[in-house]
Order: C-alpha cells, then structure tokens, then sequence
DNA sequence: TTTACTGTTGCAGT
DNA sequence: AACTGCAACAGTAA
C-alpha cells in the first residue's frame, strides 16, 4: 500500500476501530518478519492495550503506553479487521485477537513488512538511526536546512528524496507527482537545481502529500475491505501511471525513464534538466 | 515459458 | 562516507 498519505490513512483507520482494545492473543506465520525478539513479541503483547495510534514517515506506531509495536507495511503490507471467523487466505501472516472479538489481521503478499517491538524510551534511538528526516508539514520540515542538504549532493534530485533523510514520506508515486507539479527532472544533480525549483519542491512535497491525506491516499492495485483502501487521491495523479497520455499542463506526451531501479514518469516538455 | 515490473528498505559490494 | 545494485517475496503482464 503505502507512502506517507496511504499510511495516515491507515492509523486513522485503526485509531477509529482499535483504540483502547486489548490484545489477548497473536499468532505469527511468518517469525522473519518480527525483527526484534520473536519471544519477546508473542510474550509480551498479550495484554497490550492500545492506547494511541501513532506514524512518523511511512512507520506505523501502535502505542501501548510503556511499549510500542512499529509496522511497516513496505510494499503491499496491508490490516483488515474481521469479526467471528476469519476467512483462510495465504497471505495473511499475524493475527490479533481483541477483547472485542475482532481479530485484526496482517496481510502481506509480498511478506515485506517488518514488525519491532521495543519500549517507547528505544523509539527516538530506532529512528534516529535510520536517520529519517522531518514530517512534511510546514512547521517541521524547514526550507532552509533543505536547501543546504540539496547543496550538498550531486545526487539526482528523485533518488535523493526517495530516501527519506531530507523529508520523510515520499515514495514512488508522490516523489514523480511532486516533481512534476515543481516542473523539476528527476535526474537533475540536487544542487544544480536553482533556489527557485528547490523551493518549488519543498512546497509541493507539502502541498501534494497533505492533499493524498485530505484524499484517504491512492489505491492503484485495487484490493476490497482492508483498512485505508477507499482513497481517491489515484484520480488527483497528474504523471505517475500516465505514460503516453498528455501532460495536463501542455499536452506533450508523459514518458516512463528508468531512474535508480525505480519506473519514472515525467512530462519532457514541462520538466528539463 | 521467460523476463520485467511492482506504492520499500537495508545490506553488500566498491 | 557515499554511492550502486540487488535481495527479500509473490503475483501479474507482456
């Protein structure tokens, strides 16, 4: 599922639908991906009450108060909440019995995700170390310590924001939408970029991932009844899945590059180098 | 039947 | 330190 617009669509979800419950079991089909103690993981949560729903970029927080279980949904990873009888499908790979009677329920075709559990004291030390950068939001996302960063490297401006230390959140939809709406090429080395199109960018990484928030994210491989699945930000997408159609801004033709692994749409004619 | 691709990240190799 | 390519995995499309 998920950037940062699709994984606040999901807290809000279990905020609305698991907040204050109480897990009396877990069941795990697949230890890997508990990255942290696996004994610790079945030992301890039973019992955890969840008292908030939390994110930072694209991690998910369950906080039990004294501990917190951080989920990340990576590439497909996806929850849904089941009442009575949960339905045997060979993707789903943890399970959470509530004191509801609902079962929330971990489901994950590609089984990239990862689940930590660490007291809430670890928290600030998990993220520091992967050094992911401020929220996009205005207030902790500052241009000016952004614009020294983008100085400072030769890497091309995509790869650059895709990994999270500048700005957390963008992923491989938002980054394209966010470059196109700045008229910035993905491939231009970060401090070629005039101050102009640097603070183009940092508005529009605010702007477009507040609006996938505002829109309950984009569902572009459609799956029914997981939480955060009802979004419509894939009908506000302007370049990303829109190779060969016109450009809304001047009708060239949307093209897909490769750039750094990863499928690239831009418009030729509004985004040069 | 292969091969390439897919909303991510971390690691091993320079 | 900083960069690149790839692996983790499964499904779909060409």
């Amino acid at each position: 599922m998920p950037e940062l617009p699709e994984v606040e669509t999901v807290r809000r979800g279990l905020e609305r639908l698991v907040l204050g419950r109480t897990i009396l079991s877990v069941e795990v089909k697949v230890p890997k991906m508990v990255k942290t103690s696996y004994q610790s993981f079945l030992n301890e949560l039973p019992s955890q009450r969840i008292q908030a729903m939390r994110r930072r970029g694209k991690y998910l927080i369950f906080d039990f108060g004294q501990l917190i279980m951080i989920s990340h949904l990576r590439m497909e990873g996806k929850y849904l909440l089941f009442t009575d009888q949960v339905p045997t499908n060979k993707h789903f790979h943890l399970f959470f019995k509530l004191d509801d009677g609902f079962t929330l329920v971990y489901q994950d075709v590609r089984k990239f995700g990862t689940f930590d559990l660490l007291s809430k004291n670890q928290e600030e030390a998990y993220f520091t170390k992967k050094k992911l950068g401020p929220e996009p939001t205005k207030k902790a996302f500052k241009y000016a310590s952004f614009e020294r960063a983008l100085m400072r490297s030769d890497k091309p401006i995509k790869p650059l924001l895709l990994d999270q230390k500048l700005v957390a959140g963008l992923g491989n939809i938002y980054v394209d939408e966010v470059l196109w709406a700045a008229k910035v090429h993905p491939e231009t080395p970060a401090r070629e970029l005039s101050k102009a199109a640097m603070k183009r960018v940092h508005d529009q990484t605010i702007t477009i991932l507040q609006l996938g928030i505002e829109k309950g994210g984009s569902t572009i491989r459609t799956y029914r009844n997981a939480l955060g699945e009802d979004g419509t930000m894939q009908d506000y997408l302007r370049v990303y899945g829109k190779t060969g159609q016109p450009c809304p801004r001047c009708a060239s033709t949307i093209e897909k590059i490769k750039l750094g692994g990863r499928g690239t749409h831009l418009c030729p004619h509004c985004q040069k180098r």
